[in-house]
DNA sequence: CGTTAACCGATGATCGATCATCGCTCAAGG
DNA sequence: CCTTGAGCGATGATCGATCATCGGTTAACG
């Protein structure tokens, strides 16, 4: 499973595009959210380089971005560490997000008025899902949830800010490295779509306490 | 004023240390707020390399930094352009600043309390050079002012989320790009650090309410 | 045996060179 | 004259090699 070379032979039919450092980024993002790499633990530029057949360039790039996301550690020559997660750093991951989601939700109050089918759409898909026993997607639909408010807002400020906080990949890490149990059912985002529809003041306020109650989920938290 | 070699002859006496990376990025950033160079206008790796002194590598790696703090526009394999500041531009970063120092003073409105004589002297500060008609110094320790209160948070994710806004870059570009006024004046924080004295529940609000203020300054904003 | 400093392997930082892509230019074709 | 695509210069992307620094190891010294 390891081992891709990424290198790319003759003309390399297609559309080829997507520099190799975006490559191995993904690459690396898909390692540390399988625990390829435990917190604590070094990342070597050069070894992830001949390892995925590129050169150590596109990897420290790959590396510069996973810092910016909080994700690894970089310290001046020496090197690279998997950042710990700790309940402490998810608890305070909670409280930015949800000031950022209400001001969101705040914004965008007429825009999501429109667009509660929408997000009826992927609470229907997280209650299948949840069904279906289908962790991953209950993941990704809870968060495509909240994206979709994010996105509504239509702040080109608020948005990168809510992305740079990762939370699918933080969500994900947390299930399997701290064993938290996943109580994002569907249900719970039930009063906010209706909140949303009549253009509720208090919507705002209500996503915000919404997200500070996951807070409280990790088992893991003393 | 230019062309200032970054070589190290001989030992380099002294502490040396700092990659070249960040001092690349700190004259990048630098040139940018005096307006080296325009919105719009093309950054080539090249040549800002050759007149560094420095290799092409060090120069991107500045480059992606500016990036993140949108700065820059980087487009794979086109370049690097100077993002437009424009008023609209300007207006957005002010919702999610006031929402962010918002949860940072109710975050801290213990710590906050123990620390209004620092609050204070910023507020001094910022008196004495608008009578001196020193209008950096003013920005210097406004943003020092906002800045005491989301250290004062405690949140290892507000905080570098904060800064990411880099408020006094953008008040500076404000201030020439834009000619906006300087309205910032220390009496307007007066009120503020009353509130966070008492711990006034409301401080958080106040200071939200303070900051949307300053977005309807700018004299561009049609 | 504990302390200190020269030594040295590992690895990040930087370099100079090369590869690949983008846009533009310009001439052939209609 | 307009369209089209090969040719080409500029420049970002990547590479392989080298430089510099960090930390652990070793050996002289007391």
């Amino acid at each position: 499973m390891t081992g891709e070379s990424l290198h790319r032979p003759g003309p390399m039919t297609g559309p080829t595009r997507a520099p190799l450092s975006d490559q191995v980024r993904r690459i690396l993002l898909d390692h540390l959210s399988r625990g390829r790499w435990l917190p604590g633990e070094r990342i070597v530029e050069r070894r992830v380089a001949m390892e995925l057949g590129v050169s150590q360039t596109p990897v420290r790039e790959a590396l510069r971005d996973l810092q910016a996301l909080q994700l690894v550690e970089l310290s001046p020559n020496k090197g690279t560490w998997v950042r710990e997660l700790t309940p402490q750093r998810l608890g305070q991951v909670y409280p930015v997000r949800g000031a950022l989601e209400r001001l969101a939700a705040e914004l965008a109050h007429k825009q999501l008025a429109d667009r509660v089918d929408v997000l009826e759409e992927h609470t229907a898909r997280m209650h299948a899902a949840a069904r279906a026993g289908d962790v991953d997607g209950q993941v990704r639909h809870g968060v495509a949830f909240h994206r979709e408010i994010v996105e509504a807002a239509g702040n080109s400020v608020l948005l990168p800010n809510w992305e740079s906080l990762t939370i699918e990949l933080w969500t994900r890490l947390s299930l399997t490295r701290l064993r938290t149990e996943l109580h994002d059912n569907a249900s719970d985002h039930e009063p906010l779509v209706e909140a949303f529809r009549r253009q509720d003041p208090e919507a705002g306020r209500l996503l915000q306490l919404h997200i500070l109650g996951y807070a409280h989920e990790p088992i893991g938290a003393s």
